[in-house]
DNA sequence: TATGCAATAGCTAATATTAGCTATACGGGA
DNA sequence: TCCCGTATAGCTAATATTAGCTATTGCATA
């Protein structure tokens, strides 16, 4: 298999040398390319023809968030692992948003940093585990919307509908009559403020009431 | 530092005594118990005091995904580390709903397990690969979520139809026929495969086809 | 104990949705 | 040029949903 091609964007010189050093050691790995700024991260990508790009977060001009956004505009399959120091919410949300395939805190001692960017060639999505905690926490938060006060068996029911069942298949499941699947779904309707099965599917879904 | 305590529920007996015997070689962990079913999980873990739960995803009987919830609600800080050999977006959100810490297929081969579970002690998330991606996924604004090619118009529908708006309103909004978006709808149902509005509404807000 | 709420069950009538067709017009590609 | 796909429009028949009611049971609690 040929070498991999990665780039780097940092705005440190002493870490873009080591780092450009660190790959060059690899037998699978070689750096073509290693620049101080993301502002003209395309052009460079077009250039150097990369099969991954490791992008610094933090870089005074041409920021590696907007880099990484322009980068995935013009090649959306190249993988861009993001490099910084901070691992705020803030940072990893936007990065994500970017479309960066990883995110890696540059405490990342080197043997792991391979180990991980090997994991993204591999399709995978290599996060430091403070920042995979960040993110399942992402998931997790109560839902700050207001609470609809669902009964028990009316979270029930709409879970169902929102699988998407019909009144009958949900009587089914439910063991209870038919009539009684109109009722509670009138019922949830009403403390949703919706009327109709749409609706009610989207709040569930958005508000995570299921 | 003492051994860590490590419990496993799972119902392969062959699996449950391999993992066992593999965390019992380790220096610094040890297996404390190991049961065939999450049914009475809080009441092993109230006897076995483990400093972290290992926990097969798809057991027959006393599910892993409730057997979390309800370890997580009796002990919230104990790191709960699911297993499965399926790495399905429903399985890996209620795991991760349910409050489970990590994530891991089955096919991990013993030493990343092992590096895994270490990196859950310190704090992490130890995900594998193909589930982050999944995880970032979700936050991205355009997933490379399968593709069903629905066409502009019928895109545009399905936002309509997503908003909650019946046929007659969509009709109204577009300025077309109520026959034509009932025909873009039945189109858009054979794309998505599903047949009822409700479905439709559902799989466009999670995949974000809207 | 009286009250209220959740869950159950039922009915009817008005609408809405879904599936099955046919059919025309327009544009792009083989 | 002919064919295909998209957008448009139409019809019918079968189901499903929604809204409007009433009513019983059991449980919690004021």
């Amino acid at each position: 298999m040929n070498k991999k091609r990665i780039i780097i964007f940092d705005d440190d010189t002493t870490r873009r040398d080591s780092l450009s050093m660190l790959l060059n050691m690899c037998p699978d790995m070689e750096c073509v390319g290693a620049f101080a700024s993301a502002a003209d991260a395309v052009t460079h990508v077009a250039q150097t023809e990369p099969d991954m790009v490791l992008m610094d977060i933090d870089m005074p001009r041409g920021n590696g968030i907007d880099g990484t956004s322009r980068i995935k505009s013009a090649y959306p399959l190249l993988p861009v692992i993001m490099q910084t120091v901070f691992d705020d919410n803030q940072n990893i949300f936007e990065a994500i948003k970017a479309g960066a395939n990883g995110y890696l805190l540059k405490k990342t001692p080197p043997d792991k940093l391979l180990e991980q960017l090997r994991e993204a060639f591999d399709g995978g999505a290599p996060m430091t585990g403070t920042v995979a905690i960040k993110v399942l926490q992402f998931f997790r938060e109560e839902p700050v919307s207001p609470s609809y006060k669902l009964s028990e068996r009316e979270k029930d029911i709409l879970k169902l509908l929102v699988e998407g069942h019909s009144y009958k298949m949900i009587a089914a499941k439910s063991n209870i009559a038919y009539y009684t699947v109109c009722n509670h779904i009138k019922k949830i309707y009403e403390k949703l403020h919706v009327n109709s099965a749409t609706e009610a599917v989207k709040i569930a879904i958005l508000q995570r009431l299921v």
